[in-house]
DNA sequence: GACCCTTGTCGAAGCGCTTCGACGAAGGAA
DNA sequence: TTCCTTCGTCGAAGCGCTTCGACAAGGGTC
């Protein structure tokens, strides 16, 4: 293995002045530099990671808490993994893949042996458990979605109640006077998980602001169909559905095509989800974008200048930006 | 923090008796160990990963290097990368997530740095680029996936080949005389996956010596229809399919009831990959599974034999295990 | 009883890095 | 010229842990 004294010695300087050339905290003069990252390109030197963090006090390695409950889209969970991933390597971090299942222990184990500097901690409920530890613990923290309270937090999060208004309003200008919203599995409202919630409040404030006939309906990936039966019967003059559920999106287009009715001729559908499944439906769908890439570089962001020590906001809200597919059209009266 | 030298002086003992007690790398007496526990318990001492890293030399972190390629299904990728987790977990490890576009400066970086003590790679491909490296790079590694050559590495995986040839012989054994095996999308096959190419074999083989007529078809996600009906239409006699691709083993069952056919009456269908997925399917499908969980553990368990220097086998292949779910059936001769 | 192990513990020496204080040299202000 | 800064570098002191060698005490062995 090669050491920093390694290379202080072939660049001719000491070893703290190969720390400073490479930190950069203290002024070294340009030649001494340029000899010390020749010497390190010739020797291949990598500082030992352990002792950086020993000496440094500071590991660069970030921990990411990604959930595995039931009822989430696994690929839009994986997108924010990769995201916030790719967003730490800019900032010279590595991540820590922490599940769920480790729970607060988790949390406490990397803090407290210092393996981490910071967490990401992804699918936050409203009301979630591990918030008080979170606020306990000295760790610097971002968390992807918005609890209940955001006092003494960070969080980013699309502004899903934007969302949700954003879709119905688009309805509402296309003429549409009865919508329906097809939101995730019982079980992720049950359990307080926020942008759910959230995407509900959005969509009937806008629906009762509009004066528009309005339904909500969770949906199981398996329930489609039945879901979409169901509408119809109970909504007759029903013209424009939200989706907001990834992996039922291109099997409840599929089953209203079965059903007979023609998208965006006899019924607008719209959605909330990554783009990328919007796009690759058999319809593409107009949809507000959830945007991993952009949330996952925001969160990383964030929790650099929280190490950093500089102050950040409590909650950083992204506005919905809706993209036209050809899914949603004029309502034409019947 | 508390440190080693906290927990010493409040059981009276050393740091180094601490230390020992520890880690059982020498005997400590019953009576000076519980007492070094219970110091520990009532100050709440960790031990800092760095310093730990740095003075024992290893970091107790593994790498994982996980697949963002086309094609593969992500949340049986995630089945194995929270397997690992878990495993890792049970040997007192934790996990550096790195994604597939570092590349070989990611594993160069974590290796050279000591961050992490072995790896974990998925998703190996025949000829992967990364193999030459991996064998030169002093850092054990195990792979999931079989590559064409495993000379100096060591690689579990399900044997996809027996796989493939286990789901033929189910259908041989029940009559079916001519069969169809809707693969990965065609992608998959050119870039010369491993386990994809494998279960083809299997397959082919097992037609061939059974004397049945047989097909291979890729199959993208969205082509689930128009490949249920290319096989009707060009294999009339079709009463047996294998489906090694996730995401449209549903699908296809769809178009396949809706072109009329009746499973397991008209059509036996049977299955390559995780049981949840298998299970969850509108119609329960006969499956043989793919072990993300003991896959996952099993790499873990070798990559922490070879950190204790133990030699391990270069492949380890598990043998599969087929589970009926009723979707296939005896021939019925027409 | 002399000798040798084994057991249980301690002190000290690092592991490879960062950082602090110090200091010579050079430049500016007076 | 003198004094004060700033710049650029060095040496040394840790960061918190593991591990090595040493050693006292006790128990077998002959």
């Amino acid at each position: 293995m090669v050491k920093i004294t390694d290379v202080a010695r072939r660049a001719g300087v000491s070893p703290s002045t190969v720390s400073y050339a490479l930190s950069g905290k203290r002024p070294i003069s340009e030649e001494t530099r340029l000899r010390v990252e020749e010497a390190i390109r010739e020797l291949g030197y990598r500082p030992h990671a352990g002792a950086r963090a020993l000496a440094g006090r500071r590991s660069n390695v970030l921990a990411l808490v990604v959930p595995l409950r039931t009822g989430i889209h696994v690929p839009t969970v994986m997108g924010f993994a990769v995201s916030v991933v790719t967003a730490a390597r800019r900032h010279d971090h590595d991540v820590l893949l922490l599940t769920q299942e480790e729970g607060e222990e988790g949390l406490h184990r990397v803090a407290d042996t210092a393996l981490v500097d910071g967490l990401v901690m992804m699918d936050v409920q409203l009301d979630d458990p591990r918030l008080p530890l979170l606020r306990a613990l000295d760790l610097p923290a971002v968390l992807i979605g918005l609890p209940a309270s955001t006092a003494g937090l960070t969080c980013v999060d699309l502004d899903f109640r934007a969302a949700g208004e954003a879709c119905v309003e688009h309805l509402a200008r296309l003429g549409h006077r009865s919508v329906a919203l097809v939101g995730s599995p019982p079980e992720v409202y049950v359990r307080g998980t926020a942008y759910a919630g959230r995407v509900v409040q959005g969509f009937t404030a806008a629906a009762d602001r509009a004066g528009m006939s309005s339904t909500v309906l969770p949906c199981e990936p398996a329930d489609a169909r039945a879901v979409a039966e169901q509408l119809l019967r109970e909504q007759p003059a029903l013209t424009g559905v939200v989706v907001h559920n990834e992996p039922v999106l291109e099997p409840l287009v599929d089953a209203f095509a079965d059903l007979g009715l023609r998208i965006p001729s006899d019924l607008s559908v719209t959605a909330i989800c990554p783009d990328g499944v919007a796009e690759s439906s058999r319809v593409p769908i107009t949809s507000v974008t959830l945007p991993s890439e952009e949330l996952g570089a925001r969160a990383v962001d964030l929790l650099m200048k929280k190490l950093s020590g500089a102050a950040v906001p409590e909650s950083t809200l992204l506005a919905p930006r809706m993209t036209e597919r050809g899914s949603t059209g004029r309502r034409t009266v019947p």
